[in-house]
DNA sequence: TCTTGTTAGATTGTCGACAATCTGATTGTC
DNA sequence: GACAATCAGATTGTCGACAATCTAACAAGA
């Protein structure tokens, strides 16, 4: 038998498929926190019945990127700036944990990997691709933790990010400056190939540390302005 | 006007029942893992039809305590020995990082409800009710996390407990011998009243030790059964 | 004017039926 | 007997229609 690893084959039900696009829709900020989706609207738009459609709603609630009110609708969370804080704080001790666990098992394919996030993101930066630019950089970051062979810190963290992407993203969107060009994550990535992994776990809380503090300012800004209606 | 705190009134969807029915079967161990969910089935028996009850079921999936497969069905997640491990060692992080938080926050209202869950616990206990035990003893260990004001701490927290309480309920089952009467959270408790926060953490690493290493080798006993199918 | 009752429209929740897919047994062929 | 093709039954996925509920506008009464 031929050696060929053959990834799972795609999910080929119409919910899987309105899940990933409803959840792109959202963590791009096409969809803002609040809004409501009419379940007749987009059934219509996406030419599928609201059954399927409905299913994958409640899968999006669980995953923390909508709530859902009986009788009254579904909306896009609304993102605090405490939920954002919050977020924030147990990023920094899942981080180290990250760290820590993924320390011993780094080999080749490790930093080659940490390479290729690395140069998505500068490519993405390079052609000024914003919304490419979060979810590479959140990619770049997630290494640590698919890399720490713990499942449960991996689902914690996906959950965590997804929310995160989707107010980095409206962020961006907001302050319609160009990004930096510059490399943040030089410094990050030549930590994780050393030798100390101290100075790599107090580098990555200090680097969260610089994109979260402009999230917050942000969010804090945003935090009496009226909810999105239909 | 008078001062009444209304609490919010219950919800009022079957599915939302049913999401409650199927959770308490499963994390009872009335529904053992691998088990395969046949919708028609469980929607005859509970008289509703199968769309809301695949809608409570894709919840669950995003809970982290069923497993879809499309086509295939709906089973009961098959925690494995190194799930545990996982869930445990990410438990220990949080434990600290939750004492963290609530240590500065506690107040007599904390002690109060911890004396009261302590009591729950004991009363569980008394009564030789096992399941009750488990979940007085995870809703013990689990006010840290609801005084930590961190809601996206507390969600991660009530993921993983579930799956723990799962486990717990199982093993209970398996070895049917009485439980410990004696009270084993004593101490928890009083060190979470005391004023040394660094012994808290502490013990709550090792208390939880005890805990999980039964559990562990429980599960790992169980790795080679078979998957229990309809 | 303010409050309360009513009602029409829109939207969500639920249902029963049909389509797509899988599984296992059966048949046919070598 | 081993293997592939076929087929029937069961189960999941999807659909369109109906029931339950909410919202907002309007009317009636204090």
């Amino acid at each position: 038998m031929a050696k060929v690893d053959f990834s799972p084959i795609a999910d080929t039900t119409r919910r899987a498929e309105i899940v990933a696009l409803l959840r792109r829709a959202i963590l791009t900020g096409q969809l803002e926190p609040g809004q409501k989706l009419n379940e007749i609207r987009i059934s219509e738009q996406m030419r599928v019945s609201r059954a399927p459609l409905r299913e994958a709603m409640r899968e999006l609630v669980q995953e923390g990127i909508l709530t859902s009110i009986p009788y009254a609708g579904t909306f896009v969370v609304d993102v605090t700036a405490k939920d954002i804080d919050d977020a924030y704080s147990l990023n920094k001790v899942l981080d180290e944990f990250a760290i820590e666990r993924t320390w011993p098992l780094r080999d080749q394919r490790f930093f080659d990997e940490l390479d290729q996030r690395h140069e998505a993101v500068k490519q993405a930066t390079r052609n000024r691709d914003t919304t490419r630019q979060i979810e590479t950089a959140l990619q770049l970051h997630g290494l640590i933790y698919e890399w720490a062979d713990n499942s449960v810190l991996l689902e914690t963290w996906q959950r965590l990010t997804s929310r995160l992407q989707m107010y980095f993203a409206l962020h961006q969107q907001a302050r319609n400056e160009a990004v930096p060009a510059e490399d943040v994550h030089e410094t990050y990535v030549s930590l994780l190939k050393g030798a100390d992994m101290r100075a790599a776990q107090r580098h990555a809380r200090e680097h969260i540390d610089l994109d979260f503090e402009e999230l917050l300012s942000y969010a804090r800004n945003l935090e009496q302005r009226p909810s999105k209606g239909d």
